[in-house]
DNA sequence: CGTATTTATTAAACCAGTTTAATTAGAATC
DNA sequence: GATTCTAATTAAACTGGTTTAATAAATACG
């Protein structure tokens, strides 16, 4: 049983646009793709995701609601799929998938909340030496535009900080 | 079979210090406890738990590391308690008992994401107004300067925002 | 109570970011 | 290779926070 389907996207494609609903599940096989909103023309980034993630607009996947937000493909990739009704067949037929799941729920939530604390504890400079050390590849895949968006800068403000840097 | 014990707890205790391993997994009937740690002598709020809340120090209790934080009881509190070995023995001896807990690592996790994108997106001021509105009990049950921290600012800072916002 | 201690506010100097706009650098296209 | 377009840097004025320190208000307690 085949549950899942093997996608492959060009650089440019979306997985999700808003007013979509939110049908699948996503694993990043190999490429990257930006999750990101725009509200009142601002584009803010919320994730990249790159090899190894689970992702999907989860929000609006577990809500049943339309989505806001965009995953674009940054980068030529290959996904693994799974529809909404699928990962619910699988629950319910396999017990230590289900278990997989609450596992992989755990893994993100930490992440996330780590997450939460280095922003709340790191000052932006510092936020942006670890991203360059836990993340080198990320500078080379999307624009520096979108890192600072995802740091919560202005290009202007990343760009300051990364030539006080180069300045010592 | 109970699984769980009812615990009571007076406002000063602690569930979890420093040091210490995370054997226990909680939910919060009835009170406060502030999730926090201190570093060169600064103290760093993570969250409040009140009523209906599922929590530990999650990253410590998973990896089986000692914890580096503080759950502290901050009014007095009841809370049900249920162990680690309990906890996994429960989730194999039920698939819909591991759904729960995969489907409350969820919403924990939205809740997470959620928060993060408001520090991204909001600033200061609009992030107290909406602590202010979402959670208002919270400003009679921990003083300010702990609120102060939770919001990523120094009591001054604070403060600063208070009185600007009084006299509009 | 009145005193001691903790918490919150205020003031002043400072700093790391922002905004806006101009300039330079780099990539894509003809 | 010149032109065009997009991305990154720089500059200048500004802003919302910080730090430090003093003061005021609230709370705890002998």
């Amino acid at each position: 049983m085949q549950f899942y389907r093997k996608e492959v996207y060009k650089k440019g494609a979306y997985l999700i646009k808003p007013e979509q609903s939110i049908e699948d599940f996503y694993f990043m096989k190999k490429g990257c793709v930006t999750y990101y909103t725009i509200e009142d023309g601002v584009t803010r980034v919320m994730e990249f995701f790159t090899e190894g993630s689970f992702f999907t607009d989860l929000y609006p996947y577990i809500e049943e609601i339309p989505s806001e937000s965009y995953l674009e493909v940054t980068e030529d990739s290959t996904v693994y799929t799974i529809s909404k009704t699928d990962a619910l067949k699988v629950f319910d037929y396999s017990h230590s998938l289900e278990r997989f799941g609450r596992l992989s729920m755990q893994k993100a939530f930490i992440n996330n909340f780590q997450r939460i604390n280095r922003m709340k504890n790191l000052s932006n400079q510092e936020r942006y030496l670890q991203l360059l050390e836990k993340r080198p590849s990320l500078f080379q895949r999307v624009p520096q535009y979108l890192i600072a968006s995802y740091l919560g800068l202005t290009p202007v403000g990343l760009s300051k900080i990364r030539k006080r840097l180069s300045q010592q």
